[in-house]
DNA sequence: TTACGCTACGAAAACGTTTTCGTGTTGAAA
DNA sequence: TTTCAACACGAAAACGTTTTCGTAGCGTAA
């Protein structure tokens, strides 16, 4: 087993200093040519790195970004995370990644956890659970100590910094608004609880496209989904119990869910009702029919989140002008739909 | 703006000196429980907490570990990093991912980077093409230096280090003898090109349960696919040129594009031609009708894969004795097959 | 009074870097 | 011969910890 040379090791070895060897490294004119290419080729031979840990003590950098987020077995945050990884790769960045479980808890112990040397940013996208206790001290208190943090996707007014979202009103307006001017009457909606911020957002798309078509909104054709994993009772009965055209479903689990209810009920999708989804993952492309969707373009968000973070960062006076970047959606059509 | 406070601030602060103060904190009983109290409600006040970069650089320990995969837009991989993740969490470490995007370069050079003091060992999923050129060097290199390596899934018998698969061979070879055993006759095989390697042992159990019941293997019912993006083509030609009643395909994508193939023909899933699949992804689970599938639990090779480094970081004696876990895998029965 | 043993604290090294500053040696100019 | 700049290198500080060791002050026993 051949242990990290280091610095000191070099110098003894070739009876110079620390000093020397450091400066040769780096390419220093205070060294001689010759010592210079000697302690070169040492290194070389014993395959010297410099260590990550000393310098990023040294620098007080540590060239590392944290991310936090919800859950990582979810399509959207793994393409967020892709897109941040790369990004940061290219600018020499590396990412550490924490869950918060949807948990309050356990996201301010991985920030706490986190912000004590380990990274020198955040990238977050906030649980349900801090989004329903609104209680952001903890980010509050990172972004006081200097530490830049970029909130996505699930984000709060209440704390100022910069965030990167979609506009989730006008992409849910805009999916409505494809149903009533394709003479759609009777569109149904499967939301989340209000206090999921996205949901909510959603919600009032759908709302606003009603009303701005003088549309009478019906509270029978509403469905928040509370417990996620028994959506399918709720759903069912909604298409069941309502006379229906369209759904407009805020994400991939319930559009495929709301799918399945309609073909157990022996209707057609898209003939009988159609189907509009959020977020463009695996279950959108690949259900049978695909679903039309809201296309949330998850590593064209990390990759912005990345890029803000970073640029942040990399400059040193650090103002106070914090922007929110949205990112374009689109809706993609696929099967579920007809024109 | 609040600056992170030190001990030396704290020190100067209270007048005593920097090693009282972190005797303090850590409960020394060389210290009077007079300044012990004072120092604690001190620190406590200004909330300080020890930077990790400094404990990691003294300690010689990072408590960080690195993870390396191809891709992270995948369900599989999610749900091992997420079984990676939690264990990690609980014993106080924090994970760092990069990707290898399934090239070669990018793994060497996501792996030296973590390997210069920023993680305390590693656990992997090879790319393709390292898969493809067999060139293990960077690996090799890890391990003579002492970090501890494990790997998952995509592995190779040239490294010597600890190992979490599953019986890729036998899970395929249960697959096949189901079908076997409940009177298939001509069961198609969709698999990948020989070098990746868990395909190729896919592969193997195919052939091995169709060799053990006497079964003539036929060519033309095995394809092999190149380029994942084109499988389609590949996989209608199978469907249409050949007259079959069951398919394997080991993976989910190559499962769910054969149903749309056998349905596009005029066929029916499982009446006409039964599938069985490979992961037990979100594709199996919501795809119309759900897929028979191989569930490889990713969540527990992460689980096991975190707690076999973690146990080899802990204990100081390095043995030498390296062991491959393997994961239980089971058949799930689901819509696309009848019994 | 002397010797000894506690108690409570501080100095300093160590982890691996980078960088500032100081200095000995050399050669050339005066 | 003296002076001075240029060159090539080393010492040391700094980043923030922990820990080992040394010691001042004090009380007690001989």
């Amino acid at each position: 087993m051949r242990r990290k040379v280091t610095l000191k090791q070099i110098a003894k070895e070739l009876d110079i200093s620390i000093s020397t060897v450091s400066k040769s490294l780096r390419d220093s004119h205070e060294i001689s040519e010759e010592t210079r290419l000697k302690v070169k080729a040492f290194a070389k031979l014993y395959n010297y790195k410099p260590n990550n840990i000393a310098l990023s003590l040294k620098n007080k950098k540590t060239k590392t970004i944290g991310i936090i987020i919800p859950e990582i077995v979810h399509h959207f945050f793994a393409t967020v995370i892709s897109g941040i990884e790369h990004v940061a790769n290219e600018f020499g960045y590396n990412v550490i990644v924490t869950l918060s479980d949807e948990s309050f808890d356990k996201e301010v112990i991985n920030l706490e956890m986190l912000a004590s040397g380990s990274t020198d940013g955040f990238i977050m996208s906030l649980s349900k659970e801090t989004q329903l206790k609104k209680d952001f001290h903890h980010l509050e208190e990172v972004i006081n100590q200097g530490m830049p943090v970029v909130l996505f996707d699930r984000v709060t007014n209440d704390v100022f910094c910069d965030k990167v979202i979609i506009d989730d009103q006008l992409a849910a307006y805009n999916a409505t608004e494809f149903f009533i001017t394709n003479k759609y009457k009777n569109i149904a909606l499967i939301t989340t609880v209000d206090y999921v911020s996205v949901g909510k957002l959603r919600t009032e798309g759908y709302l606003k496209a009603l009303t701005n078509y003088d549309i009478k909104i019906n509270e029978n054709l509403i469905t928040k989904v509370e417990d996620i994993e028994h959506c399918q009772d709720q759903i069912i009965d909604l298409i069941t119990n309502n006379s229906i055209d369209a759904v407009f479903a805020v994400n991939e689990l319930f559009a495929v869910t709301a799918i399945k209810a309609i073909n157990k009920l022996g209707k057609k999708v898209p003939e009988d009702i159609a189907v509009i989804g959020f977020t463009d993952g695996i279950i959108s492309q690949f259900s049978t029919p695909t679903i039309t969707t809201v296309s949330q373009n998850g590593i064209k968000m990390g990759q912005k989140a990345a890029k803000m973070l970073i640029e942040r960062l990399e400059k040193d006076e650090d103002d106070e002008q914090y922007t929110t970047e949205i990112i374009e959606t689109e809706l993609i059509f696929r099967e579920s739909t007809t024109t």
